[in-house]
This record gives structure tokens, sequence and C-alpha cells, in this order.
DNA sequence: CGCTCGAATGTAAAGCTTTACACTAGCATG
DNA sequence: CATGCTAGTGTAAAGCTTTACATTCGAGCG
């Protein structure tokens, strides 16, 4: 296994498929194949390459292969941002069935800025990502529809979805995940449950306000109804947990927030207020991120299946890639976790 | 603004150099030497030039250009874990720098596992990536080596550095950061400080033993030294808070540790057993992650310039490229941020 | 005027791989 | 035996850009 060796300069010249060809006594062509379809050359023949590839210590060069193959093996991750920890397990779940695919995932943090975005999509038309992940939401609506129009341009959404462009997509049910929440909390015999949304403009916010609607309804508590509206972050869980909870007015005795930590910022402000825990105010969270365990008191949440569905967006869109046969809409299963945010109210 | 209009299949051919050339009336030398070096064409002709690159909505095959100049406009930053939130702030700070400069950053999640670190070093001679950010040593020393050995593989740490090579490092002064937060908890009157420790056979925790040792002997608390290790996340913290504050023992009045999220587990494991904090138990955490402002009660933690430290590293990295003379060794300063998980222990 | 020099531009090769097409040899079939 | 097919291999072009070298033209100078 020998390294071309190193003059003073920039010379990392790696040897190339000629010299390969050379050392194995057969053509150019002859090695490519050895290499991308080796059902087509011969055994014999496959072995030669196969040893001068490791005499030589060849690796292909990937800009000439991706000039030649119009293609970057490249898929783009496009996140609103890389701060949140509700992503990096999502990201380890998309980089586990790239890396066995032979592509590699470049991460676009947009932090929630629309330009960024649309520097990212400026990679599919000129070959440098084969495709793109879509992980937000937050994304100039021209650009989508236009890569969703050409077929070669492939889109996958992975939590979030647009209500009116139909993507293929993997996500949790939203809906239903709420009403679960919702549904525990008044079996706790909770009446006045508020919620802490997220971007009322987001369309997974506003399936989880439908189904907080819906429960509510379906135990006649209509008129009990209260949303607020916050940005997924710390702040505005504690900034709007102390507007819901300001003395003098009636109390919700539980707060459903569409993100951990939103709902870390609650209780932060529960906490100020002298509020106990769950005794006079419950907390449920979304999302399982790894401080919920930590905080005080620990989060009552709803976990998603976060690996799984960094793995089944990747899949679906190499699928889709690849011309195969795809369930284009996953929807895969949540989970309530019940830990010691939540109680029945004190009387 | 024409766009090459697309026919059914995978035909997205953008127009190329020879059709600016032509719409034009130049040829293809001189189409790339307006966009590479607009100096050595005359006003006119680079006027003609921009006008026909609109006018066919060119935009440069990357491929090629990569292919033709044997680089790839893009950076490796190796982590050692996308998870924890420390890195967010300084991946925002490399990438603002990178792509001002024209390069791409590719995050390279190691999860600690030195042989996915080195299939990143593998882009490095084979031109898929033009030099590499470590923000972790967790890194085989001989890829290491190896690559610092060429001066043509240009290699920069940030945060973290090795005991024995010399890269250009941009970091703060761990022994320092740690003498101040050590001589605070002196100052409030604390004489059994213990330290919870990252890896021991950590270089950058090392340096914080050091200060904690320096700074005890400096006032004569030599014998009261105790040192734990964890692995810098929560759990860790947690277990080994447990087993520093076991009842029955002498406890310490106080913890300093290497990072927040150990800082946090701490707080748990105080909390589980009773113990008042700051009264009882003061904690000092580590790098200001958003975090720390949530827990019960806050936390007292040594502020990192993360955005800064991942900024001066690109230039860093970029500088040594371009072959200028950089500084390379730079010590960015700490803050310590007192809040309510420290004060005077109880009589 | 003859020459040199510089600026501006063109020509063509090089960078490395993939692949359409051509070719050969061997074998089977009619 | 002629023919056709297949498997295996080679030749050379194509993919797009950059750049060394060549060329042209005009200006300045002795």
């Amino acid at each position: 296994m020998l390294r071309a060796k190193v003059s003073g300069k920039r010379n990392h010249s790696m040897p190339t498929i000629k010299d390969v060809a050379r050392v194995a006594g057969c053509s150019t062509a002859t090695v490519s194949r050895a290499l991308a379809t080796p059902e087509k050359v011969s055994d014999t023949t496959r072995e030669r390459v196969a040893q001068a590839i490791a005499d030589v210590g060849y690796a292909p060069n990937v800009a000439a292969r991706n000039l030649r193959r119009a293609e970057s093996k490249t898929i783009v991750a496009l996140l609103p941002d890389i701060s949140n920890p509700f992503f990096s397990e999502i990201i380890n779940g998309m980089e586990e069935v790239a890396h066995l695919a032979g592509y590699q995932v470049l991460i676009g943090d947009c932090e929630h800025d629309p330009a960024r975005a649309e520097a990212y999509f400026e990679l599919l038309p000129t070959n440098q990502a084969d495709g793109i992940l879509l992980l937000t939401a937050e994304v100039p609506m021209v650009l989508v529809r236009q890569a969703d129009g050409q077929s070669s341009f492939p889109l996958v959404m992975a939590c979030e979805f647009f209500a009116d462009i139909d993507l293929p997509t993997v996500a949790i049910d939203n809906h239903q995940a709420a009403c679960h929440a919702i549904d525990y909390l008044i079996s706790l015999g909770h009446r006045r449950i508020a919620t802490l949304s997220g971007p009322a403009a987001n369309p997974i916010c506003k399936e989880r306000v439908r189904g907080y609607h819906d429960t509510l309804a379906a135990h006649g508590l209509v008129a009990e109804a209260r949303i607020v509206e916050g940005d997924f972050g710390f702040r505005s869980g504690y900034q709007q947990g102390l507007a819901l909870l300001e003395p003098g007015r009636t109390r919700p005795t539980a707060i459903f927030c569409h993100s951990d930590e939103m709902a870390i910022g609650v209780l932060k402000a529960a906490r100020q207020l002298g509020l106990a825990v769950p005794g006079q105010l419950s907390v449920v969270g979304f999302d399982n991120i790894g401080f919920s365990e930590y905080c005080e008191p620990e989060l009552t949440t709803i976990s998603q299946p976060r690996n799984e569905i960094g793995q089944q967006a990747m899949r679906l869109l190499l699928g889709l890639m690849r011309g195969e046969p795809v369930v284009r809409r996953q929807t895969l299963s949540t989970q309530l976790i019940v830990r010691k945010s939540t109680g029945r109210p004190d009387a």
C-alpha cells in the first residue's frame, strides 16, 4: 500500500486510474468497470485490478467522477436551526443510511433565514447536491414548487410539511399526539388546559392545535380553550409562561407546550411565580430532548422516534432518486412519556 | 434570466461557459478570466460577459472547476458529538467566515468513534476537502501527524489541543478559567471543593485540573483535592454527583464541573439527595449553554466566546491555506457568569 | 521607421473518469 | 461451415473549466 510521495509543495498527486491500468495491464475502461460494474469483468481481471489498486494506493477522483456522472453523491439536510438539540438524532439517522449508500450529507443551517435556504437550493441545479431533505417549512414556497415540479430534483420532508404542496413526507401524527396529551391531562382532572403553540403559521402546530381543540370538544370543554404562541425556544416559553400564569387572572391548571424547550421555560416561569408543579400547574412538553430528564421537575413529554424519522426520510429520498416505488407518506408513532411535571390538579 | 428548459427526464443541462462565450462573442478563456481575474479583461468585454451570463443564466460547474483546480472549496469540521449544544454556536461562527470566502463547511460528526474521524480525513488527499477544523482530540494520532507533516493538508484545532503535537490552535486558557472558578469558590468560603472532570486523558481537562490544583495549593488546600471523571454528558454528571455526595462521607461543599451538562446532572443528584443548592452545595459549570439559564437553580458557569472561536479558527485555517502569515496560537478570553448555583456554604 | 513591450484575447491541452461504440475470440446453432 | 451471439476488452470522446502558451494590435521610444 504505497502512498504517492509528496514533494515540497502542493503535490498530493494521487495515482489515477491510468496508473492502475498500467500496473494491471489493462485499459482504463476495464479498471473503471471493475469498480463500477464488477460483474462485467472476468474474475482474473477483477483480481488483477484489485491488486493493482492496492499496490499503487489508488482512490477515485470524485471531482472527475461527479463531473462525468453529473451528480455529487451529496444530500443537503435543511434545518431551521442547528442549535436545537431536537435535530441531532434525526441527523444521525439520516447519516447512517446515507453513508451506507455512499452519500454524504451536507447540513444546511438556515437559522430561520429564507435567503440561506435559497442558497442551499441553488446547489441542486448546479449538481452540487443530488437531493434535499427538508426539516423545516420556513422555505420560500416558490423554490419548493419549482424543485418539486422537476422530477429530477428530489425533495423529501421530515417532521414538517406544507399545507398546500404534497411532498413525500415522513413525520408523526401531530393531531393524534396532541389528542393523546390532552386526553391524558383531562383524565387527571384538568379542565383549564392551555396550549403554548409554536409559530401559528407552522402546519405541524396547526395540527397539534386541532388535536387540542378536538379533544377539548369531545369533553365539552371548548369554552376553556386558550392558545398562545411561541417560537419553540426557551425564552419564548418563559415569557409566554409568565403571561399565561399572570396572577389575578384565572390560571390554566395545565399547559401543553409544542416543544420541550418552551415547556422548560414555562417551568421556570412557574417557579418564579411560586407555583407548585405539578400541584398547581401541570406541564407537558414535546420532543423528549435530553434535558427533559434533568430539569426540575422531570418533564412529561411526547417522544418522537427521531433516529427512525431520519433513517426513513433518507431511505425515501434515495428510493425516489433511484426511481423505485416508494411510500410517499410515512407516519411514525409517538409515545407519551409520563414523568413528574404532570399530576392531578390540587383541589 | 432564462433557465435551460427541462425535458421529461434527467436533463437539467445548465448552460456552460461555451454558451456564454458564444453569446458574448469571445472565447471561453475570456469568460473564465472575466470571472476569476476581472482585472485582466477590458472593461467592455467584462460587461459583455456579465450580460451574457445573465442572459443565458449561467452558473459555473463546480465539479469541473474542482477537477481542474484540484480543490473542493470545502472545509470539514470534525465534532466529537453533534448532539452537544456547545458546538452549534461555534459552527455558526465557522460558517459565517467560510461562506464569505466561498467555502462550504461539511460537518463531520464522529460520535466519539475514531473510525469515523478517519473516514473524514480521507477526504483530504482525495481533494474532497481542502482543510480540516478539529473540534475534538479523539482522533487517531497517526492521522494527525501524517496530515500535519504535509503542508498542503491544513489542519487547525479549535477548543481542544494535543499535548504533543503543536497544531495551529484557537482556544481559551483552560488553566486560567479553572483558576478563576476555584478562586471564586474559595472567596465564598469553600474549602472542600471537588472537580468533576471530563475524560481524564483529554488535554483541556488536564489543564483545568492543573488550574484547580494550583489554586488549591495557593490557598494551602491541597489536602482537600478530590477529582472524579465524567464524559461531559448529563448522565455521567448525575452519576458522579451521586457518588461525590454519597451520604455518610464528608461531602464537598462545592463542585467544579467541566461541562454544563454534567453540572446539571449534579444538580439533579443534589436534589435527589435533598441537598440545598447553593446552601449545602455550590455548583459551577463550564460553557454557558442555553440550558444553564433554565435549570434550577440557574447555573453559575464559565462562558466561552463560542462564535468568535469558530470565526477565528476558520480565519486561521483559510489564512494557512493561502500561505498568509498567521498567528498559530490564539487564546480567547472567558468569563465567569455568576448565577444562582453558587453561594457561601452554610455554616 | 523599426523595434519592443504590454494589454487583450484566442487556441488548445490538461485535469480524471465514464461510457458509447467497436472489436475479438470463442462457442453454439442451423 | 457459415452465422450469430456473448463475454470481455479496448479506443476515444465527452463532461466543463482553467491556464500555459501563442497571437495580435497598438503605443511608445530611440
